[in-house]
DNA sequence: GTCTATAACAGGATAGAC
DNA sequence: GTCTATCCTGTTATAGAC
């Protein structure tokens, strides 16, 4: 080609990334998009015909592919429920920079319940990972409705961790997050009695 | 006066505070919050000066002042610590719609860390309700440290819980999230034991 | 592929009539 | 106190040169 990229792909849909995760969707302006990724306004246009919108759902859709290869996968391994939790925590103090990133899934959220470009995604994107530590808990010795239930709680505790932190300015919650979700996913799990515990 | 107010300061920061929680405060035009209160713009502005900044901050003010009259003061209370989370159960309930309505510390927090208009109340909003917590958890028996450890997840898990019921569409995560509360934060509280369990 | 320039519009904010 | 009308800036988006 005459003209090379100026940056490659994946590089600009990090960038691009940052900008909707630290402002969400309605506060990342062109203006802002642009100085984060050194390519001006109509540049973005030749990448993204589509616009904003289609910058975020590419975003989106490769936040989740990356989650789909470094978290859910490592889940869904044969390794020791242990090993496979253990992997997992490493990947999402990575994936969310130790607590100062926040999460699409919450910034990109639509209001109240329905409609919004990126429900569907979000919703099977929770989903999915319920599913995935779900099967841990389970293999850990959950039957499988506490199993369920620690999933859930994992996932609420993961986001409500990241809110926190950014509230607070400080990564400490998530990082306190992170240092128990062996224990509430897979901690104790003698497949019956929890249902109804903590 | 000549002509009376059209509505009153109190419905109209709650009519005000639905837009915010719902759309954020990007989000959050002067269109939109003027549909929804039914003022016009300047009309708007002869309430508050300082425009959107100011609407958001009594908003979010209101909204602080509510939760200290029926959450952290009922935490505080002398009636026994079940009482007390049982009554704070159903304000919460009441305070998110059943999980409707997103929180304004979500919503008006600021990118990473510092500084945005409303940081230093969130931030010192997080720290109450942990006091508040903490507090019920160590009346029930919890030694210091691990009344500390139950407030904090029992806010991970409430900020938790909204996101991932704004995510699924669904009230069930926050429905969840209250039914087990009681349990969370003063269950089988032996005062010690707990600091590294789940 | 990237840029400068500009169009078309929406957003926040104000002036002044009633 | 509320309104209509208006201003100005920032935002999205496009055209066309290089």
């Amino acid at each position: 080609m005459a003209r090379p990229q100026s940056i490659e792909d994946a590089d600009l849909l990090t960038r691009l990334s940052c900008v909707f995760r630290d402002v969400g969707y309605e506060g990342a302006s062109l203006a802002l998009l642009s100085k984060a990724t050194g390519l001006k306004k109509a540049s973005l246009y030749h990448r993204f015909p589509n616009g904003k919108q289609q910058m975020a759902e590419e975003v989106l859709e490769s936040a989740l592919a990356w989650y789909e290869t470094n978290v859910l996968a490592p889940l869904r391994s044969s390794a020791s429920p242990e090993d496979r939790v253990a992997a997992v925590v490493q990947k999402l103090d990575v994936f969310y920079a130790g607590g100062q990133q926040a999460c699409l899934l919450n910034m990109l959220a639509s209001p109240r319940a329905e409609p919004g470009p990126f429900s569907d995604a979000i919703k099977s994107a929770f989903e999915a990972l319920l599913a995935a530590f779900s099967a841990v808990a389970r293999d850990a010795g959950c039957d499988a409705k506490s199993a369920r239930l620690r999933a859930e709680r994992a996932i609420m505790l993961l986001h409500g961790s990241l809110v926190m932190s950014r509230g607070l300015g400080s990564s400490k919650p998530f990082k306190s997050f992170l240092a128990r979700l062996a224990d509430n996913l897979i901690g104790a799990a003698t497949s019956n009695s929890d249902a109804t515990r903590r």
